[in-house]
DNA sequence: TCCTATTTGCAACTGAATTGCAATAACTGC
DNA sequence: GCAGTTATTGCAATTCAGTTGCAAATAGGA
């Protein structure tokens, strides 16, 4: 059973930082390893919820929690909220973003090739360098009309 | 006197739309083109409510129209809060932007060499390549203590 | 100068995220 | 296994950026 495998894995890399290992923990953590897209926190209280009332806070606190040690990782969408990936899921250190640009789903991109070299203010340091493509997802193009006398029209939703 | 200049040169941009020329319009438009970085809305209240009392909702009604107008170009920063840009300064299409991990400071990089090719899932359309880089900018590196142990260490503010 | 559609100002609202504090429950040592 | 300590959780209230509805003001054409 797949969701099983999810909660174990949480628990070990939960344990593994040396902190107490909790429900609420374990719930997050396991519901993002299973996703196969960056989660928002809506995403989460979704799927977490069932069976028990987990407060919207403290899912918060974790999330919080989770990118603090490593185990999560968080990302600026376009749409003023934040969206989490499980980490270590081979995608460390430089890794690149897409988010569609109709339903702002956003998703890691595996192979990256290695930043151009960019040129920055003098004085300046690079810590940490990010690529994020924005299109549309293959579940958006349907809705996205085929060129139409040249010019790309949208359906409103 | 360079304050002037920006006034009108807002002004000549404005009328170019074929819209209404208003005063909260070349306000807030010669204050994107005096910057040196991306400015958040409230920086430009800051800089905009001199003198004259304009209001909040008028400064964002602004914005979104400069952005539709494509006068102006709107950055999603690590801190949920959007920054604007004046547009059509040398950095049209491509380009990068820089983001200070200390102070949040959102500018745009001039020179981006043309991105890697990366590979998308089946069946997603790409549309317009991001490139961000994190790192500290000049102000905030002083209050980087240097390496230290081979760890770096950030002040706490 | 008058008219009309576009813009602005005001007030109330939304929705994600944060904070303070008391209640709860993991881990430690026994 | 049990009690004590301290990290976590739940709840309620708050913050803060951004949005919406509507009446008042004003830019630009007649």
């Amino acid at each position: 059973m797949k969701i099983k495998r999810h909660h174990e894995q949480a628990e070990v890399l939960i344990r593994g930082t040396g902190a107490r290992v909790t429900a609420p923990r374990i719930e997050v953590l396991a519901a993002l390893l299973a996703a196969d897209r960056a989660l928002t926190h809506q995403e989460l209280e979704q799927r977490v919820d069932r069976g028990r009332g987990m407060d919207r806070v403290t899912i918060y606190r974790v999330l919080e929690w989770l990118t603090g040690q490593e185990l999560a990782h968080r990302i600026a969408g376009d749409d003023r909220t934040w969206r989490f990936n499980a980490a270590g899921q081979g995608h460390d250190g430089e890794h690149a973003h897409f988010q569609c640009n109709a339903c702002n789903t956003v998703l890691c991109l595996e192979d990256f090739s290695p930043s151009p070299a960019i040129r920055l203010p003098k004085g300046f340091r690079s810590q940490h360098v990010e690529l994020t493509v924005r299109g549309l997802c293959a579940k958006c193009i349907p809705s996205v009309t085929p060129k139409v006398g040249g010019t790309l029209l949208r359906h409103r939703h």
